[in-house]
Order: C-alpha cells, then sequence, then structure tokens
DNA sequence: CTGAAAGCGCTTACAG
DNA sequence: CTGAAAGCGCTTACAG
C-alpha cells in the first residue's frame, strides 16, 4: 500500500469544528460550548461530542480562534542575549507560568542590536501578541511607542529612566551589596575592591552606586587605587583584577558587578599565583549557574531571576485585565556564601 | 488631557486593511498585493498604498493570513531543558535562521517529563505550527504519531532507533573520540579512564562504544577498574571520578561522556590535591560555554550546536516545501585543546 | 438546551 | 492594472 498522497501540499482530509459537529448531530455552535466548557449543555449532548472529538482526533484552530476573539492567548519574551547565562532560569520561569495558564511563548533575542530590538517588537505586533515582557538590558523607546499605540501592553526590566512611562521590574542593589560588605567585614577585611561595569549602563552605575553607599555606611569610602572598571565579561573581569593586583598594596577582597567578571578575576589570581580564598575574596553578582561550579565556588550576590520572570508576567496578566499596568515590588538580591571568601591571610597589611 | 480611553478593553479605533483601502482609494485586494509584494500594481498606485501604510501605522493581522492561507511561519521548537548550557547556543542558532526567514519560533521545553512533552507537541499542533523541532534527548513516538497525523513535519536529534521512521539530525561521535584519544596518546598517556552516562540513555552508550572502538583500533582496550558511570550532572562525574581516583593504580587520564561530569571530575581533583593537568589530564565532552571559564580550561569534544540547528532548519524547511524530509548528514564533534591535558607526571607507571 | 447566521481580517481565483 | 466577493475555522449574540 502506497502513503495514500503524492501530490504536495494536498489536503487529503480537512478536519474542522464542522466534521464534528456533523458526526456528533449537532451544530458548530454546541460543539464550541462544549470544547470551551461553557455552561447550558446537556450531558448527553456533551458527551456525544467529546466522543465525536477523540474519534476524529479533532484539534481546534487557535488561528480561527484568534481572529474571532481578539486575543491571541500569546506572549511575547524578548531578551538580549540567550548565550549569556543570565537569561535561562529567567526564560524558563516565564514560559512555565505560561504554559500553566495555557499561554504560549513566542520567544526572540535582540543580541543588543536596536535595529534587531525594533524588528523583534514588530513581528510581535505582527503575531498578534496579547502582552510583550521586554527582558533586555537596553531598551530603544521608540519602538515601545508602538507597541502601546497597537494597544499591547509592555513590561521592562530594571529600565529606571522609565519607570514612570512603563511598568516595570526594578532590582534594588542596596540590600544585596551591604550583605556582601558585612560579611567581608566580619571575615576581618578592610582593604576591599571594586570591579565595576562600564559606567555608561544604568543597572553597572546603580550597582557601583550601592557598593559605594554600603560602603559609607560603615564608615569607609571607594578608593580609586582598588576599583577597576570592566565590561562586564570573564576578559574584563580578568583585565582589572590584573590591575587591582598590581597596586603596590593590593585589596584582600573584591567585589564585582557581574558573575562573569568575578569568573575573570578568579582566572587572573590564578595567574598570579594568588591563591583564592586564602589570599584573596572574590564575591560576583548574579548567581549563574557556573558560580558553584568554579574552583573555589564562587560567593555571589543572587539576583532571583525566577522572581523578576514572576513580577514581569503578573504585572502583563493584570495590564491585560485592568488596562493600565500595575506597580510592581522590586526585587532584592542576597548574599550567597560560598567557598570564595575567608578571612585575609596575616600578611602586607597597611 | 486624559489618555482618551477609560473603558477597559475597548477598542477606541480598529484598523485594518479595510481602512487603508479606504484611504487610498483602492479595493482590499490591492493592498494586499502591495503588502504581499505582488507583481501587476501600478508604481502610482502602491505608492499611494504605502503611504496609507505608513500614515495609519497599519501592521498586518497574521492571524488572519494565516487562517487563509493554511501557513503560520510559525515554528515549534522542543527542547529538554533550557538551563542545560547545551541548549542555548542550539535555540539561538535556531531563531536566528527563522527570523532570517520571516519565520517565528514557540519555544516550549519539556523538563525531562514525558507528559510535558505530549503537551508541549499538542500545543503546537494546535498553533498550527508549520513543523517541529524536537531537540530532546528523549522522545514520545506516540505523541510524534500524533503530529504527524496532523500533517506536521518534524525532525528529531539524535534518535538513532527512530531514524527510518523520521528524519533526524544523527551524530557521529567515532571521529571525536578517536581525535581525543590520538591526542592523550601523543601525549604519552596508556592509563586512560571513562567516565560515562547512564547506559539505559542511547546517546551515553553511544559515547562509551565510541570511545572503546577507539581504544580497539590503538590496539587498546577498556579496563572496568578505570571506567564509571556518572549522571551526566556535575555531582555524579566528582563521584565517578573520586571512584577511579581510589583505584590502586588510577588512570593518568581520563576523557568524559560529557562537560558538565568533566566539571564534577575536576572539583573531586581538586579535593583530592590531584593537579590538573600536570597529575591528571582530563578531557569533556559538549564544549559548553563553562569548559573555557573552568581552571584549568577545559579540553573538549565539541559537537557543534549550531551545525545541529541548522540541520533541523533545513531538514524543516525541505519537508515543508517537498513532502518527504530530506536525509541529514550526521554531525561530527571535534577535539578543542585547552589546558586541562598535558603529558603525564613520571610517576607510578605501570 | 440548541441552532442559524454573522463576522473576525485577511488572500485569491475570477471577471473586467 | 484593479475590484467584488467568497471563504479560511472559529465564537457569539440572537432567536426559539
Amino acid at each position: 500500500m502506497g502513503l495514500g498522497y503524492t501530490l504536495v501540499n494536498q489536503r487529503v482530509y480537512h478536519m474542522d469544528i464542522l466534521q464534528v459537529a456533523k458526526r456528533a448531530n449537532v451544530s458548530t455552535a454546541t460543539v464550541s460550548r462544549v470544547i470551551n466548557g461553557l455552561p447550558g449543555v446537556r450531558e448527553k449532548t456533551s458527551d456525544r461530542v467529546r466522543r465525536a472529538i477523540a474519534e476524529l482526533n479533532y484539534v481546534p484552530n487557535t488561528n480561527a480562534r484568534s481572529l474571532r476573539m481578539g486575543r491571541t492567548r500569546l506572549f511575547g519574551l524578548i531578551v538580549s542575549d540567550i548565550n549569556n547565562p543570565f537569561f535561562p532560569e529567567l526564560i524558563d520561569a516565564f514560559e512555565s507560568l505560561a504554559a500553566a495558564q495555557g499561554i504560549e511563548v513566542i520567544f526572540t533575542h535582540t543580541n543588543y542590536d536596536p535595529i534587531r530590538f525594533h524588528n523583534c517588537v514588530r513581528r510581535m505586533i505582527e503575531r498578534n501578541v496579547d502582552a510583550i515582557a521586554v527582558m533586555t538590558s537596553e531598551v530603544e523607546e521608540e519602538a515601545l511607542q508602538q507597541a502601546t499605540t497597537a494597544g499591547v501592553p509592555i513590561v521592562l526590566m530594571n529600565q529606571r529612566e522609565l519607570a514612570g512611562k512603563y511598568p516595570n521590574v526594578l532590582v534594588d542593589y542596596s540590600v544585596g551589596f551591604r550583605e556582601a560588605l558585612v560579611h567581608l567585614l566580619a571575615l576581618g577585611h578592610s582593604n576591599i575592591g571594586f570591579i565595576a561595569g562600564p559606567q555608561t549602563l544604568d543597572s553597572a552605575r546603580r550597582r557601583k552606586d550601592a557598593f559605594k553607599s554600603a560602603l559609607k555606611s560603615h564608615g569607609l569610602r571607594m578608593r580609586a587605587e582598588w576599583t577597576a572598571i570592566g565590561d562586564m565579561k570573564v576578559e574584563g573581569g580578568r583585565a582589572a583584577m590584573d590591575k587591582l593586583l598590581s597596586c603596590n598594596s593590593s585589596p584582600t577582597a573584591v567585589v564585582t558587578s557581574n558573575d562573569l567578571m568575578a569568573i575573570g578575576a578568579l582566572q587572573a589570581a590564578h595567574a598570579a599565583h594568588v591563591s583564592v580564598p586564602k589570599n584573596l575574596s572574590i564575591i560576583g553578582f548574579d548567581d549563574l549557574p557556573v558560580a558553584s561550579m568554579m574552583h573555589p565556588a564562587l560567593s555571589t550576590i543572587r539576583l532571583p531571576r525566577n522572581l523578576v520572570a514572576a513580577q514581569a508576567f503578573a504585572c502583563l496578566q493584570q495590564a491585560i485585565l485592568g488596562g493600565e499596568g500595575a506597580a510592581v515590588e522590586p526585587v532584592q538580591p542576597h548574599l550567597v556564601i560560598r567557598n570564595s571568601t575567608a578571612p585575609p591571610a596575616n600578611r602586607k597589611r597597611r
């Protein structure tokens, strides 16, 4: 026996709600009611419909439904870079929340490219998503405006400058960096360095400010020779740490703006035969999955990405129901202590 | 001035192809032709239409188009676990290829759960995806059958047993493991261990077989005391390495079935004060992004996930056009040499 | 409790 | 080169 169809793209058999209706001897309206669990269908009738659906292996056509209802149950999720290990956990959490509500997620990434960002937003509008979560580090306001014009609710991540205009899952850095400082002080460190990110980036600036405030509240201050700037990647962390190590009285502990730079710092220490944590303590930020795989396992300030996802999702849900986007609680990172921090060695102290 | 709308969910203004047609003084058919770049529209007319589109900020409704055309330009992508660092690069590559063709990707993950797998497939069928890439380690044949019944082309990853029934991006492990062995032999190793994955997993079994064949082709054989089995995660790699280290004549080099276990092996070596690569060489498999972050940077057999994605995507494209799924070239991993391999130390050799 | 019919916003033969 | 009209597969007032 052959396959029964040789013509390409030819629909041999077409299953739709009408076929089901015929088989169950009812109208399409009734089939629709049964599918959607609407009340007011006699038990016996709905049984018959369900049987017909099962026998015919019928699956509703979501396009038709969406067209009719004006809602797609589709959310857009835009991230900057899926290869950045910051994002998978966020995507995971968001997708799981959506799936639990029967909502599908269209996923795109901008690769930090403003043009791609515009495209992403436009593609999502064309697909009639019900809402968009923009979980990128940078944002194009014009593109957001497009979504708003099209009536698509949006939520942003940590875009302080736009907090007035768009709902926004903000991160409150103060507690996390304070915890990191307290931990180091308790261990006996007083020479504490900081590896910052590019100060053109709002989030990098805010992390540095948070650490500065923490120092200040303990009567300490940031010292230029113990501060370095990196590119938020491994390589930049390594270079920054090299700089701090070459200082004539180098710090005994270093806090970094993210884990990738902490990993770079770790590599620089290894290369310079500075033992971590014996001769140098390091604290990262983010708590990427890699953090616990490093040797030594990295102490770090955990930014709870599942919470970010949950806030974003809840915010969008409410925007769809209630019109205006809801206010959202800022997310608070906390210190996770592992093995990259220890009391300072008894050596060259000032 | 107020916002102009206070009623929730009330469409103040509805933009569709008819509005554009009116504004440009043409029929909807002509607007459609212009949008889709169809020939046979006078320059002057299409200019007018384009202007109207721009002025009205019109965006076509993809649901309506899909319903009419019977194609959604939507692909499904199912992976097992986005938190597994194996996947981001694969997802990235797949999504980029799709975006270049104006195809959107709906993304779901099964979390290794057969029930969720069924759900994922069903959700994609309901969304009328044009094709599905099933990039999971395990697969439910019944669910695949559903897709086939619904006329949705599918491609699988490395499911050798189903290679006859479904198009399949296979991995040919032989070359990679042979390269790893040759590298270690050239360094002077002869006591070479292997950390395998659970032998219930087809891919784990095949990796072990590939290494065994490599040994055999060099007149060597696998020795039980130098072979351990782990769970494909960091923890399992650590336990397996502990076992190998406690052997009375432990191997001077170890090849593992994946990078996560190699990282575990590295941790075990650190804990036992065995220096890598000085006293122990380690080679992983996969080349995850973490591999190069480790200290020492991990030598590993790279499985090119961008190629897997490309093959899968091409296969689906062809299935949509040409009916039957196309044959696909197996993907070949290759050795990447970093710093976790070195000549064996001059000590207890047999 | 059930059905006939309109309409969601497109595309595409068909006619001119 | 352009338009009138049918139809994709649903849902939902409306009527009975």
